[in-house]
DNA sequence: GACCAGATGCGTCATTTGTCACAGTGAGCA
DNA sequence: TGCTCACTGTGACAAATGACGCATCTGGTC
C-alpha cells in the first residue's frame, strides 16, 4: 500500500464534504506528503504521552483519540474519521498529549515534519485551514464535554449514535454507506470510554434504545429507525450533518 | 477604560508566561486592535449560538465557556484567564457554538473583524500562533473531558484546583496572587457546572477536601495546603504549570 | 440596624450508574 | 469437532451522585 496516491486525485477530495483547493495547495500538498502508512485493527499511531510526532491524514477507517489515568481508566476523547487530521496539538509539544489508535485496518497519509509549519509559510489559505480544522475538532471535544458532562447515559448514547452516524454517512459510499447503514467499528467497550460510562451500563442502555425501535447495529452497521426520538433524546442544536471542510 | 494601552507596551506581555513577539508580528496585532473592551461580572461576551462574532484577547479578570441544553442544563467547557484568545471557533461558523460569559470584571482586546485571516496572512508566525493556542485551548477541554467522563467527584475537584492555581499563579503580581493565594473567583456553582457535578454534591466535596486541609478559599482566594496530597488525588501527568505561550 | 439576595453548608432520601459474576454467541483455529 | 477469546447480554447488589429542603453566613443597601 505504499502506491501514493497524488493528492489531486485523491478520492475523498471528489467527496462534496471536502472543500476545493487552488492548484498551488494541492502542490503544496503534495510536496509536503512523505508516504501512505497503512495500520491494522487496534494499533497504535502515536503513543500516549508521545509529544514530538508527524502531521497525519486519515485516508480511510476508523480510529480514535484517547487519555488514560494512571490506574487505567481510559477517556476516549473523539473519534476519528476519513479526512480527520491529526497530529497538531502534539506537534505543539503539549506536556499531557493523548494517544492515537485505530478502530480498523486504516490508512494515513504522512506528511513532512516540518509540514504545519511550511503550510503556513508557504500558504497562508493551508495556514488558516489548520486553524479551521483545529478549532473543528475542538468544537467535536466540546459537544463530549457537554454530553458527558450533563446527558444522562440514554441521552448520551442517542446523541453519540446520530453524530457519528452523519459523520460517518457524510462520506457516503466512500465510507461504504449503503441502504444497510454506515460501517460502525467501535465495540460497546469503546463506546463506554467515549461517552464516560461503564461497560455493562452502556450495554444496558444500548438495549432499552433498540427495544425502543430507535436503532439497529446489525453485521457492523449501525442503521437509525427512529431519528426523530434520538433527536429528541439527543436534544442537538443543529441536524448533526457536518459542515464542508478543508482537507489537508 | 477606552485607554489604548499600545501593544508592544501591554504589561502581559511583560509576563515570563508569554513569548516574546518580533516588531513586526506587534506592528500587525497593533493594526488589528480596534478598541478596548470592559464589561462588568457576569456579563456575555458571546450568546451561546452566535456564529459571527469578533475575536477577543482577555487582558484582565475571568471568564467561561458554556454550553446549555435547551432544559437548562448546563456545562462550563473552560475557565478563560488573562491572555486567553477567544472566538476562533465562533469565527469558523460551527454550527453549535458555544457563549462567554465573564465571572468577574473582565477587561477585552477587540479585534478587526478580519483579523483571523489577516495574521494568518501577513505574517505566517501569528497564523501558526492562533493554531497554537487554538490546539492548547483542545487539549484543556481534553483534560476536562478525562476529568468528567473518569475521575471520581473528589478527583475532579482536586484536579480542577490544581489547573486553576497554577494557571492563575503563572500570572503572578498580574493577577494580584500573593502569599495568601490567588483570586479565584468561581462560585461553587460554576465549579459544579464545569466538573459535571450538581451543586450540592460539589459542596460537599469541596467541605470534604477542606477538612482534610488540602486547600484553603478564604475572600475570594484559593490557597493549596497541602499540594501534593492533592496532586496524589488528581494523577496529573506533569506538573500542571502551563507552558509558555504566544500571546495575540 | 433591618432587610435581602446570593452563596455556602448539611442532612435525608431517591436515582443513576458502577461492580461483579456469569451466561450466551460467534469467529477463528488446532 | 471442540477449543478459545473477544464481545454482547443480564441480574443482584453496592456505591456514587442527585434532589430537595432548610439553615446559616455574608455583603450590600436603604
Amino acid at each position: 500500500m505504499k502506491a501514493k496516491t497524488p493528492c489531486k486525485d485523491c478520492p475523498l477530495r471528489a467527496l462534496p464534504l471536502f472543500l476545493a483547493h487552488t492548484a498551488s495547495e494541492l502542490a503544496l500538498l503534495q510536496s509536503l506528503k512523505r508516504r501512505e502508512l497503512v495500520l491494522g485493527e487496534g494499533d497504535t499511531l502515536i503513543h500516549e504521552g508521545q509529544t514530538d510526532t508527524r502531521l497525519f491524514t486519515l485516508l480511510e477507517g476508523w480510529a480514535y483519540r484517547f487519555k488514560t489515568l494512571s490506574d487505567g481508566r481510559r477517556q476516549i476523547l473523539n473519534f476519528l474519521l476519513a479526512g480527520d487530521f491529526i497530529g497538531v496539538q502534539q506537534k505543539m509539544g503539549d506536556k499531557a498529549a493523548h494517544g492515537v489508535v485505530t478502530l480498523t485496518t486504516a490508512r494515513f497519509c504522512v506528511f513532512d515534519q516540518d509540514a504545519l509549519w511550511k503550510l503556513h509559510r508557504d500558504q497562508p489559505t493551508m495556514g488558516f485551514n489548520v486553524t479551521w480544522l483545529t478549532a473543528h475538532e475542538e468544537s467535536l471535544v466540546d459537544d463530549n464535554l457537554l454530553s458527558i458532562g450533563r446527558r444522562s447515559a440514554e441521552e448520551r448514547v442517542a446523541t453519540a449514535l446520530i453524530l457519528l452516524y452523519k459523520r460517518a454517512a457524510a462520506l457516503g459510499a466512500y465510507a461504504q454507506t449503503s441502504g444497510e447503514g454506515v460501517l460502525f467499528p467501535p465495540t460497546q467497550q469503546h463506546l463506554a470510554d467515549a461517552l464516560g460510562l461503564s461497560l455493562a451500563y452502556t450495554n444496558k442502555t444500548l438495549r432499552k434504545l433498540q427495544r425502543r425501535n430507535l436503532f439497529r447495529i446489525v453485521g457492523g452497521r449501525l442503521q437509525l429507525i427512529d431519528t426523530a426520538a434520538l433527536a429528541q433524546l439527543a436534544d442537538l442544536y443543529g441536524d448533526g450533518r457536518p459542515a464542508a471542510r478543508p482537507l489537508i
